[in-house]
DNA sequence: CTATAAAGACGGACCAGTCTGTTCGATTGG
DNA sequence: CCAATCGAACAGACTGGTCCGTCTTTATAG
C-alpha cells in the first residue's frame, strides 16, 4: 500500500515535468534524458513505468485531455444555463490556458504535427479530438442549432486554428478573434433555419 | 554564368528535395543527411548554399509561401468575379493540395509548432500569415464585409484549423467542413446585421 | 593551373533504451 | 527485538545510432 503510494507519486512527478518540458519545446525536442534531470528520477524508474518514450507521451496527452477537457467545461458551465451562451463560452478557456502555460499553443496541436502516424501519441490525440468532438456537438444541439455536428466542427476549427497561429503569432488577439467568430457561428447557426430548443 | 545557371539549379534541387522530406515527416523529423541523400548532393554543396539547416528550412518556406499563395488566388479567381465568392473559394485550394501532398498537412503549421521562436524559419512562417491576411482582408472588403479584418481572421483560423485537424485525422471531410463553415461566416459578414456583438 | 563541386570522413553532441550495482524503507520470521 | 528479505527507486556507464556542421581529399571543367 505504502509502495503503491509511492509509485504514483514517482509516476506523476515524471508526468509533471513531461509536460511541462513537452509544452515548451515540443515532443521532438525534448529527450528523456532532459525530463529525468527535470523531475529527478533515475533513468531506470522511468523506463519502469513506461515502457518508451512514445508511451510516455502518450500517458501525458492523456492526463492532458482530462484536464483540458475540465477546462473546457468549467469554461462553459460559467457562461450560465443557456447551451448558446456555453458554446461561446468555451473560448474563455483558451486565454486561460495561455496566461498559465505561456503562449505555447497547445499540446494536441504540438502532437497532430510532430507525431507518427502510427504511434500511441497518435492515437491519444486523434482520441481526445473525438471526444471534444462529440461534446461541442451535445452541446451544439442543445443549443438548437439545426446541424449540431457542422457547429462542433466549425468551432473545433475555430480552437485548433486559434492554438496553432496564437503559438505562431505570441499574440492573444488571435484568441480573442477566435471567441469572436465563435460567437458569429452559434449565432448563424442557432437563428438561420431556426430550431426552437 | 554556366556556373551561375548551375547554381541555380542545385539550388533548386536541394529546395525540392527538402520540400518533399519536410512535408511529409516535419522539420524536426528530417535530417540534413537525408536532405542530401534524396538531392544527390554533397553535403558540402549544401552548406556553401545555406549557411544553417534553419537557413534552409527557411528558404523551403519563403518559396512555399510563393507557391502557396498563387494556389490560394488561383482558387479564388476560379470561383469568379464576385469577391464573397472568392473567399468561400479559397478553400477549394486546400483539398487540391491535400491530393496533391498527401494528407501531411500545411507546411506552416508544421514550421509553427516545430520553429523554435527565434528561427528565421518562425520569421519566416510568421511573414507568410501577415501577408495571407492582408490578402484576405483585402478580399473580405472588396466583399463588402462589415468588418473585413475581423472576416479574414475567422476564414485564417479555419485554415489553418483546417490543416491542423485534417493531418491529424487523415480525412478529408475535415476540410470539407471548413469549407462549409467558411461560406457560413463569408455570408454572416456580408449581409447587413452581420456584426456579432 | 585554377576554380568548383562531389564524396565522405570526422568531431562533438545528443538520442532512446539497457544493464549493473547500490541504497533505503517496509514487511516478515524467528 | 533483531535480522533477512524484497520492492522501489537511485546512479550512471554503456551501446548503437543520428544529429549538425566542418574539413580533407579527389575529380572535373575552363
Amino acid at each position: 500500500m505504502a509502495t503503491r503510494v509511492r509509485k504514483t507519486n514517482t509516476e506523476q512527478r515524471i508526468l509533471d515535468s513531461a509536460a511541462a518540458l513537452f509544452h515548451r519545446h515540443g515532443l521532438r525536442g525534448v529527450g528523456v534524458d532532459q525530463v529525468i534531470a527535470h523531475s529527478g528520477v533515475a533513468k531506470s524508474t522511468l523506463y519502469a513505468h513506461f515502457r518508451t518514450k512514445d508511451e510516455l507521451i502518450a500517458a501525458y496527452l492523456r492526463r492532458t485531455d482530462e484536464s483540458w477537457m475540465g477546462r473546457l467545461r468549467e469554461a462553459a458551465d460559467a457562461a450560465g444555463p443557456d447551451p448558446a451562451e456555453q458554446l461561446a463560452g468555451v473560448f474563455d478557456a483558451l486565454p486561460a490556458s495561455f496566461d498559465r502555460h505561456g503562449f505555447f499553443g497547445c499540446p494536441f496541436v504540438s502532437a497532430a504535427v510532430e507525431a507518427e502516424l502510427d504511434s500511441e501519441a497518435h492515437a491519444a490525440t486523434v482520441a481526445h479530438t473525438r471526444r471534444r468532438q462529440e461534446w461541442l456537438t451535445g452541446l451544439a444541439g442543445a443549443a438548437g442549432a439545426a446541424q449540431p455536428s457542422a457547429l462542433a466542427a466549425h468551432l473545433g476549427l475555430l480552437i485548433d486554428g486559434a492554438l496553432t497561429s496564437g503559438r505562431l503569432l505570441q499574440d492573444r488577439a488571435v484568441v480573442d478573434a477566435a471567441r469572436t467568430a465563435a460567437r458569429a457561428a452559434v449565432l448563424a447557426h442557432t437563428t438561420s433555419s431556426a430550431t426552437a430548443a
